[in-house]
RNA sequence: GGGGCUGUAGUGUAGCCUGGUAUCACUCGAGCUUUGGGAGUUCGCAACCCCAGUUCAAAUCUGGGCAGCCCCA
C-alpha cells in the first residue's frame, strides 16, 4: 500500500511516499522524501517518481542474529567465570537478588537477601558489645563544619571525601554542614560535656549508622560504595592500661563473629604509621584476601590515646583531684564484609552462604508428577514444620519443574536442599544436597531431625577451612623486590621486609605498580634482612598486596 | 590523579561507518500440555541514558552532562 504523508512545521509543508509492507504479521514501513512546500504539479510527478523507487527497494535487509549467551538456555544463571572477578562479582550480586544500583553513583541498594545478613552481624555484634559493657547510642547525622576541623590529622584525610550541605530550601546556611565521614567530630564535644570525673569512665558508647564518603575510585557495590553502614564504638578511659586492655577483647569479638559467622578467615595486624586511621596513635584491623588477589580491610581497632581528647578538650579530674585527658579507642565493621562472604565463599553456580548467616538454610523441593501429589504435599509440610527452625522455604509452585527450582535456590545460596518425590516417599526418605559440594544423599524421613544440624556444622566448618586454605595459598614469602613483584603479579601477598622510613612505603606503592602495606607481621621477627626498597637494615616483616 | 571503552525492552544483544524501516534470544504475562537437573507450544507486554545542536527527518552525525566498565598512577 503506498500513500502521501504530509507533515507541517510552521507555514511549511512537507511530503513523504510511504510504502507500508506486510511483513509476516508486523507491518513495515518504507519511506521516501519529497519535498517541501511543494506545487500539486510538483508533488505529482515527485509521488511518481518515488514510487518508482519504492517498487526496486528491497525487504529489509537481513540483520544479523545476536546469539543468546548459551545456547538453548535462558540467562538466569551466572555465565562469567571466578578468575573474571569483577564480571563474576556483579553477576553474583544481580541475579542472586543481593543488591542493584541506583540513580547514584557509588551507592547501592541493600535487597533483602543481602540485608538480612547485615541483620545478622549486627545482632551477633550487638551481644558481644553489650556483654563488655558498650552501650548503643545514636548521634546526628550532620556534622558543622567548625567541629569537623579541629583534629588536624583527621580532617586533612577525610576533608576530600567529604560531602556537605551547604542549603535548605532557598536559603544558604551560614555554616556548612557536613555529612558524617565518621562520627569523632559529632561525638566528641558531647563526650566533653559529660565527663567531668574519673567516676563517669569509662564510657562505652557504639552507634550502628551510614557514613558518606566520597571515593573517586570508581564504585564497586558492596566493595567500594560512597555511602556504607557499620558500626562505630567510641569508648573512653582514665587511663591508657586500661584503654589497652580491651584491645583483644574487641578484636576477638569481631574475630569470632567473622570466624563463626561468616566463616572467614582474616589475618588480624598492626598498620604501618602511613595507613593507620588518621588521628590513631596506632590501628590493628582484620585482612582478607580476595580471589583475585588483592586485600581488604575487615574490622578494625584504632587506639586514639589522647589525641582526640586534647583537640576535643575532653578533661576529667582522676583521683587525686588532678585534671587529665581520657584515653580512647573506636572500632568498627561495615558492609564491606557482605562483599567478602560473597566474594570468598561463592562459585560458578551462584551465591553461597555459611548456614549460620543465610536467612533461610533449607529449601524444601516437592517433586509433583501427575495430579495427585497430595501424600508428597502434605509430607512436605509436616517436614516443614519439623525444621522450622531452620526457616525452610517450601517451593510447591506447580509452574516450573524442579530443576529450574534446583538451579534458582543454588543461585540464592541456600545451604541445603530437600528433595522429596513420589519414589522417595515409597522409602520414607529425602534426597539432601549441600550446596557447597553440590552432593547428594538419601535420608530417612525419621532422621533429619538429626541429621540436618550435623550438616549445617558441616558445611559452616569446611567453608571457614576453604577460606583459610584460600588465603594461606596466597601468601608468601618475598624477600626481594623482584620477589614482590613476581608474587604480586601472581595475584599473592607477598610478606616482605621493610623499613619504617615513609619514603620507602610511598616508593613500595610505585615500585609495584599499586600495592601498598597491610600490616605489620608482629609474629615474624627481622633478624639481618634488608629493607627491599633503600636495602637498609630492615624494621619489620609487613604484608604488602594491592588492595580495596 | 591520568588514559581508554561502553550506554538500545527486565537481561544479553543487532542496527550506528553510509540519517528515513528498531533485530534476535532469554526473561516476564495469559492459555493448553507437562513436571526426578534450567520443558514444549500458541498468543501477548516491553527499549534507543539525559540535554542541546545540525537536518524536512537523529538510535545513527556534533557538543555537553550523567552512569557503568577496564587499564595505568
Amino acid at each position: 500500500m503506498t500513500y502521501t504523508e504530509i507533515k507541517k512545521k510552521g507555514e511549511k509543508k512537507y511530503y513523504y511516499r510511504v510504502k507500508s509492507i506486510r511483513q509476516g504479521k508486523k507491518v513495515n514501513k518504507q519511506r521516501i522524501y519529497l519535498g517541501g512546500n511543494l506545487t500539486k504539479q510538483e508533488l505529482k510527478e515527485k509521488e511518481q517518481q518515488a514510487d518508482k523507487k519504492l517498487l526496486n527497494i528491497p525487504k529489509r535487509p537481513e540483520t544479523k542474529k545476536a546469539l543468546p549467551e548459551t545456547p538453548n538456555q535462558n540467562n538466569q544463571g551466572i555465565t562469567a567465570e571466578k578468575d573474571e572477578f569483577s564480571k563474576w562479582f556483579t553477576q553474583i550480586m544481580l541475579k542472586a537478588d543481593l543488591a542493584d544500583y541506583t540513580e547514584v553513583s557509588g551507592a547501592i541498594v541493600f535487597k533483602p537477601a543481602a540485608y538480612a545478613i547485615w541483620e545478622k552481624i549486627q545482632q551477633e555484634c550487638n551481644k558481644r558489645f553489650k556483654q563488655i559493657g558498650i552501650k548503643n547510642t545514636y548521634f546526628p547525622l550532620l556534622i558543622p563544619e567548625k567541629l569537623l576541623i579541629k583534629e588536624q590529622e583527621h580532617v586533612k584525610n577525610f576533608s576530600p571525601e567529604v560531602a556537605w550541605v551547604t542549603q535548605a530550601g532557598n536559603s544558604k546556611l551560614n555554616e556548612r554542614l557536613a555529612i558524617r565521614p565518621t562520627s569523632e567530630a559529632i561525638m566528641y564535644p558531647s563526650f566533653a560535656k559529660w565527663i567531668r570525673s574519673w567516676k563517669e569512665l569509662p564510657l562505652k558508647l557504639n552507634q550502628w549508622n551510614n557514613v558518606i564518603r566520597w571515593e573517586f575510585k570508581h564504585p564497586i557495590p558492596f566493595l567500594r560504595t560512597r555511602e556504607f553502614l557499620w558500626n562505630e564504638g567510641h569508648c573512653a578511659f582514665a587511663s591508657e592500661k586500661q584503654a589497652l586492655k580491651d584491645k583483644n577483647l574487641i578484636l576477638n569479638l569481631y574475630k569470632e563473629v567473622c570466624e563463626n559467622f561468616l566463616a572467614l578467615y582474616g589475618v588480624a595486624g598492626r598498620k604501618t604509621e602511613k595507613e593507620k586511621f588518621a588521628g590513631a596513635v596506632f590501628s590493628e584491623k582484620l585482612h582478607y584476601v580476595m580471589p583475585n588477589g588483592k586485600a581488604i580491610e575487615g574490622p578494625c581497632y584504632h587506639y586514639d590515646g589522647q589525641n582526640f581528647a586534647k583537640a576535643y578538650d575532653i578533661k576529667f579530674q582522676n583521683k587525686k583531684g588532678k585534671e587529665e585527658y581520657v584515653y580512647q579507642y573506636t572500632f568498627a565493621i561495615s558492609t564491606r564484609m557482605l562483599g567478602i562472604i560473597f566474594a570468598i565463599h561463592s562459585d560458578k553456580k551462584g551465591l553461597i552462604l555459611p548456614p549460620k548467616i543465610a536467612p533461610n538454610q533449607i529449601v524444601i523441593i516437592p517433586i509433583l508428577v501427575g495430579k495427585n501429589n497430595k501424600k508428597i504435599l502434605d509430607e512436605v509440610k509436616k517436614i516443614k514444620s519439623e525444621l522450622s527452625c531452620y526457616n525452610p522455604i517450601l517451593d510447591d509452585r506447580k509452574d516450573y519443574r524442579p530443576g529450574f527450582k534446583f538451579n534458582e535456590y543454588e543461585l540464592k545460596g541456600i545451604p541445603i536442599r530437600i528433595e522429596i518425590g513420589p519414589r522417595d516417599l515409597e522409602k520414607k526418605q529425602v534426597i539432601v544436597m549441600r550446596r557447597d559440594t553440590l552432593k547428594k544423599q538419601e535420608i530417612k524421613i525419621s532422621k533429619l531431625k538429626t541429621e540436618i544440624p550435623k550438616i549445617l556444622e558441616e558445611i559452616q566448618k569446611s567453608l571457614f577451612k576453604k577460606s583459610k586454605t584460600i588465603f594461606n595459598s596466597k601468601t608468601e614469602k618475598a624477600e626481594t623486590l623482584e620477589k614482590l613483584k613476581i608474587t604480586i603479579e601472581n595475584k599473592k601477598i607477598g610478606i616482605s621486609p621493610l623499613c619504617k622510613n615513609i619514603k620507602c612505603e610511598n616508593n613500595l606503592k610505585f615500585k609495584t605498580n599499586g600495592a601498598k602495606t597491610l600490616f605489620i607481621d608482629d609474629k615474624n621477627k627481622i633478624k639481618s634482612e634488608k629493607c627491599i626498597i633503600c636495602n637498609k637494615p630492615a624494621d619489620y616483616f609487613v604484608y604488602i598486596a594491592k588492595s580495596y
